[in-house]
DNA sequence: AACATTACTGACCAAACGGTCAAGTTTTTT
DNA sequence: AAAAAACTTGACCGTTTGGTCAGTAATGTT
């Protein structure tokens, strides 16, 4: 059992570490991958050896498990910020904003969830089935309202959701293609996709 | 050096097998990615043994890359289709419909693509800078000539690529997640996606 | 039927990997 | 300062994995 997991209260050097550790496994597993990546390469990467990895954590699975629930968390969070009393096509897109802004300044968490999902899932399957579904249909609902009382088009509010993800997240995941097709094109992809899907979703959804 | 790859003329048990071996690592590879897949595995799927993968293949890569190559070819080929002649918005929803039928009827091949490009895209590194670039330059072209003319909205050709590439692939690649959001609804999710992808983008295309 | 080529395999090897452990060092507590 | 607790690591172990090879079987050729 790693030190971490006792439930005597974490000491100082118990909460650096972690944190040093989870950081080198995040760049670790998000290039390449859960069974890509060595609890060596996570060693090297954090500058410690790699029993002492295997003193703060069970196993390379502990790691891996640690990163994808932080990352859940703080990645369903713009989903549940739209709010119903706003105006619709300002709520979508400052989801669309946010989406785009956590591809941009998260990278390595969009794509070590991308990983997680091409893989089945076989880690957070719950999650999606349990706490994601139910966020889903909740926001869908909204959307729902809104298309019926006229003020947004109507449209199927799970696909709306998919085409959001999709669009955003390809610019963390497929990033390597993305820079080879645009290439010597300096601006910054972000920032010209911004305004493209803004522009993209509010004309479909004006009413 | 593996036997298929002499000059001399290919026998018809080296057709034979060599598609056996093909048809079983992508099965393999697209559910756990190159690093996560074993000869084994593969030797499994295919029911034969591991000597004998590798009397066909030089190395577990060059199954690998041989899928890559396969898959190009066959991935790119609906981008070729595009016809500046014909009606935009019409070209346009071909394309998405043709996208959305390859994830749909090869959702392996798509998985296989995505592993690739996330990590890195370390074996087709040189073909996304090359063929892709040149094709995509080339059809973007075509794009911003239809809005010079009027006949479709004044939009980033590049990112209409992207867009259309990452909601297509999303249904092969994400599968997982979209049965977890829509769960029970026995719709088939490509069929209600269709229709909604193809208004989202000829809703924004129109001029 | 005899020969040549192709196809196949069990046994094996070296390297990589996840994980353990006893013994040591450092930090905290008293 | 001494004892206790927390932290660290070199050496090691069993397993997995990519790949080899010598020898055998099957297939094709004359």
């Amino acid at each position: 059992m790693a030190r971490s997991e006792t439930t005597k209260k974490t000491t100082r050097i118990q909460r650096q570490k972690t944190e040093v550790i989870l950081e080198a496994a995040l760049d670790v597993f998000s290039d390449f991958g859960f069974r890509g990546s060595t609890i060596d390469m996570i060693a090297n990467r954090a500058n410690l050896s790699k029993p002492n990895i295997l003193y703060y954590f069970d196993n390379k699975e502990a790691i891996h498990i640690t990163l994808l629930e932080k990352l859940l968390e703080t990645w369903l969070e713009p989903l549940h910020e739209i709010n119903e009393n706003n105006p619709p096509i300002d709520e979508i897109c400052k989801y669309i904003e946010q989406k785009l802004n956590m591809a941009r300044d998260f990278p390595r968490e969009s794509k070590l969830f991308a990983n997680e999902i091409l893989q089945g899932a076989p880690h957070v399957l719950p999650e999606l089935q349990g706490t994601l579904r139910a966020l889903v249909e909740k926001k869908a609902k909204i959307i729902k309202n809104w298309s019926k009382q006229g003020k947004i088009a109507d449209i199927d509010p799970n696909h709306l959701f998919f085409s959001i993800w999709a669009t955003t997240q390809h610019y963390a995941d497929f990033d390597i293609q993305v820079q080879s097709v645009l290439n010597d094109e300096t601006i910054d992809p972000f920032q010209s996709a911004s305004p493209f899907l803004k522009k993209m979703f509010s004309t479909m959804l004006e009413p």
